[in-house]
Formats: C-alpha cells, structure tokens, sequence
DNA sequence: AAAGTACTCAACCGCGACTAT
DNA sequence: AATAGTCGCGGTTGAGTACTT
C-alpha cells in the first residue's frame, strides 16, 4: 500500500509562482500566519496549490529578508566547515547563515563551492604533479623508493598517494547519520542559533521562525554568537586554529557523539567500498585516479577502526587551503594511530 | 546567427520524524 | 500501542538563461 498523497494532485497547480499567487499567499500570512496547517492553506485563501509547495514558497522565497546569491568569503568558508563537519545537513547549515535558506545553500554548494574547491585542488595537484615530474626525471632512480607521503613536511604529497581510509564498520550506521541532538549540541557550542532563538510570526508555529528584523542581525560569527572571541576571530581569519578551539571547548560526551559525523573522508570511503555510485557529484574529495587505483583494494575484511570513542576528531578544516590541508592532516593522523595499517 | 552545451535555481518528490487521536 | 495526518528535510529535476562553438 502506497504513501496517500498530500493532496489532490490532479486539481493542483505546478510549475512557477505568479506574481498573484505570491501577494495572495504573502498577505494572508503576514496577516493571520499559517494557522498551524499547510495543508489546509492553499484551500482557505482560494490557491490551486498543494499545501508543501506553498510551504516552500513562503521559506524559500517571500518570507522576509530572504538573501538570494552574493555569497561571502566567509559565508563559503562557514558552509564548507559546517559541511565537512555534519555533511549535507542543509537546514543546520542555512541556521548559521542568516537570511540564507537551506534550498540557496544546497544549490550553491552543488553548482558553485564545489567546483570552486575542485579547481582550486586540481590546481594545486597539477602544480605539484607537473614539479614532481620535472623532480623525478632529473633524479632517475636515484629516488625511487622516495614516495609522496614521506615528504609530508615540505609540500602537500601527491593526492593518489594517499592511504585511502579502510571502511569504519559501523553497527548502526543510520544512527550516526541522524544524531541531530549531538550535533545541535555541537552547532550551539559553536554559537549557533535554533528555532528557539528566533521570533515567531503571527501565529507562533514553529513553521516559520526568522529573526524579526535581519537587518539588525550581526555579521556571522560576530556578536550575536555567545563564542568565545578567540573562536570567533579565528573563524572570521580563516586560521586553522579555530578547529581546535572547537574542539578544546567540547566535552567528551560532544566528541563521542560526533566521532561518526564527521570524518568526510572515511565516510567516502565507506560509501565508495560499500556502494560506488554514492560517490557520484563527491569525487571532488579524491582524486579520479585515486578512487580507481585504490578503492579496489581496500579489503573486504577491511581494518577495524576498533573503539570509535577513543579517536581523536580531526580538526575542521575552517577554508578550502585548510580543508584540503585538513584531509592530508586526517590521513597522517590514521597513519600515526595505525602505523602501516592502509 | 544558430545550434549545442553548461549552468543556475526554483520547485517537486519521497520519505523519515513528529504529533495528535 | 497503533494509526493517520502533517511537517521538514535532502535529493533530484527541468525550465530558463548564459556561454561556447
């Protein structure tokens, strides 16, 4: 038996907004909210809409002080550091961003940081490859035992060289992609604002919260986030420092919750040994040819991370240079805590 | 100038979570 | 406790637009 659907599809108009459709369902909410109901909506102010689309409408685009693109070095430095941290968890996300919803956050970061951060790190590799090259030809066989990870100090190593993370052998994966009590925990520690912290319209649901007045709504990271100064300025710096004061400020209960959020890399691994094709629109993470040469052989048997609770949570990378750094930092730091284990 | 391709973003869809009965 | 209704989220789609050939 199937989901009974939420509306009458076939009396139901889609497609793009009119102009008419905005005012009317603007009006009525701003004078009489949304009456707790979405689905009944559409039908008391007379629009052949379905209740969820109207919702959407309103979130999305004609509650007030919605921001639509422009987004900032440092709004893009915030979701890529909220996005490493709890993965693809857009309306926390946009609750950090304010006048930002989780819809504009989703297509940015899939149409624009993305790609931004991929050529950024192509960038970088060709750079690096095109000098490795040009290195190891001068030096023949000289060097041939010398491999990109053991350079580490001197320049980011070769990105396919990396050890690819062995699958984390989770019992109850879905629950550590659904911890949202932990990472609201996490997020307010950040200084994060939840539906709490906003003001109610009209009709005091919970459906459409927003600061009243966004236009007084301090600049992120600034005084309306009950941070410590050193947290924030380290995050308006973009200074790699900023994770660790994070993390220093979380208890270990925080630490626990969030050992299976988020560590990116790990999490690719896993999906790519467990399913490829999740990887699809991620491969930016890897490199191509890391992905081929080296998933293949990750194990089934795979190497047991053991107690997750006793891992250290890598520090959130808090901008592309550090988040790419930050990966590199996370593969040196298994390597640390697995000595030859790959 | 036209055709093809890539990109953007508003909107839709399905499903899990939550709430009321 | 079970069921139904609704909400809210994240993934996906597709129309419109911009860019390239």
């Amino acid at each position: 038996m199937g989901r009974a659907p939420c509306c009458d599809k076939a009396n139901v108009k889609k497609g793009p907004w009119s102009p008419e459709e905005d005012a009317k369902l603007k009006s009525y909410i701003e004078q009489n909210g949304t009456g707790g109901n979405w689905i009944a909506l559409p039908q008391k102010i007379g629009l052949k809409r379905c209740g969820k689309s109207c919702r959407l409408r309103w979130l999305n685009y004609l509650r007030p002080n919605i921001k639509h693109g422009g987004f900032s070095e440092e709004e893009d430095n915030l979701i890529c550091n909220l996005y490493i941290s709890i993965g693809s968890r857009w309306s926390i996300i946009a609750a950090q961003l304010p006048g930002r919803t989780d819809n504009d956050i989703k297509n940015y970061w899939n149409t624009r940081l993305k790609k931004k951060l991929l050529g950024k790190q192509r960038k970088e590799h060709q750079a690096r490859r095109g000098c490795n090259l040009k290195q190891e030809t001068k030096r023949g066989n000289e060097n041939s035992n010398m491999v990109a990870g053991n350079n580490i100090n001197n320049e980011n190593p070769y990105w396919p060289e990396l050890p690819v993370l062995a699958p984390v052998p989770y019992s109850n994966a879905e629950q550590r992609f659904n911890n949202h009590a932990a990472i609201r925990k996490f997020l307010i520690k950040l200084g994060g604002r939840f539906s709490e912290d906003n003001h109610l319209i009209n009709d005091g649901t919970n459906l459409h919260q927003f600061p009243v007045d966004m236009s007084s709504t301090p600049p992120i990271y600034e005084q309306s986030l009950d941070i410590p100064s050193s947290s924030r300025d380290a995050l308006n710096n973009s200074n790699a420092q900023f994770a660790q004061t994070l993390y220093n400020n979380l208890d270990g209960t925080d630490l626990q919750a969030l050992q299976g959020q988020n560590n990116l890399q790990a999490e690719l691994g896993e999906m790519a040994y467990s399913n490829p094709q999740r990887l699809d629109g991620l491969e930016f993470f890897y490199e191509e040819d890391m992905l081929n040469n080296k998933l293949g052989t990750v194990s089934g048997e795979g190497v047991g991370w053991g107690d997750m609770s006793s891992l250290v949570c890598p520090p959130v990378a808090p901008s592309y240079e550090d988040m790419q750094q930050g990966m590199l930092q996370e593969s040196a730091f298994h390597d640390l805590r697995y000595p030859g284990i790959h």
